[in-house]
DNA sequence: TTTTGTTTTCAAAAATAATTGAAAACTATG
DNA sequence: CATAGTTTTCAATTATTTTTGAAAACAAAA
């Protein structure tokens, strides 16, 4: 395998593994195309790069650079904007977290805060008011411990599993 | 808010979530009524429960059943087949987390490994082998994780994330 | 074997999500 | 202010995913 060959198959590969997750497959391939390039490129280069159109490209940037997983960066004497991926992958999986959680987990515990109010009427629903508090109990865990995480600092994430499988 | 209609959020909420990470809304919604039902119910049952088509439901119980979060039951004297849901929130975290790590990190993984190959080559693209090579170690490190995560105890998984975060 | 109740399949239809591309909106510069 | 380079928007199109429903397959009982 070329390198040039190994590229395309790690942007193809991330483009599918985000579209598993939920995630836009184009907007993976901008961020893998990103991740890989030694210097910022400009939206044509995408474009070109992965045979998008110019919408598609701007959106796609749009969005990276919401999740925090790309910057822009302006070339002094130039009009044109350059975009370049965030390198440090401790920093790439907590923008990660962040964002999903906020926009994922936390509404998800808010439906369960709002039907555990239904407890109260709990005996006649045994079932479902057993499987609320489980799960409610644990999203709340997950929420503590995935703020614990996008506070630690890379080398605390760096012995993480480490720790939680000696 | 009543029972019903606790129950409908609920359902609704669970397959918006699932959605968010890749998983059919309606599979998640199916799972979602067999988790609050304190009975093993009927493919009809799941019908009417959610108004969808005979076909979907067969689908999506026959997905849930490979994904090890459904379980099916025969009962005596009666030629139709009941579905209940692993009712355990240890074990249906385990079987979504086996799951998927069969289906999308290690495929990752293997892609990984191929690409790693090109690593002979590397001087002449830095920022390419250096990205790969540190996905590589996080995704080996989560898979490793993962393997015994699964393999450990209720008990363990309660307590997995306080002592993450102690 | 035939009938009847039930599950399964899958091509076609519907619903949803992503993409395009051209026009509008910006914005630096002359 | 006007021009030219660039980015942004978004309605229309295209692609993908999900759902339907009727027919086929299956299986227990008559």
């Amino acid at each position: 395998m070329d390198l040039q060959e190994g590229k395309q198959k790690f942007i193809e590969s991330w483009g599918k593994m985000a579209s598993d997750w939920g995630i836009n497959r184009t907007m993976a391939q901008v961020h893998a195309l990103l991740l890989i390039s030694p210097d910022a490129i400009s939206a044509d280069e995408v474009m070109e790069g992965l045979n998008i159109s110019r919408g598609n490209v701007n959106m796609n940037l749009r969005a990276l650079i919401d999740w925090g997983l790309v910057h822009k960066k302006l070339k002094a004497g130039e009009r044109k904007e350059y975009f370049y991926a965030e390198k440090d992958m401790w920093t790439v999986v907590r923008q990660i977290i962040i964002h999903r959680k906020k926009k994922e987990l936390e509404p998800m515990i808010r439906v369960l805060d709002d039907v555990a109010g239904v407890e109260a009427s709990c005996p006649e629903s045994e079932s479902f008011c057993k499987v609320v508090k489980d799960i409610r109990m644990l999203s709340q865990r997950a929420d503590q411990t995935l703020d614990t995480l996008v506070k630690a600092d890379s080398s605390w994430f760096a012995n993480i599993f480490y720790r939680m499988v000696r």
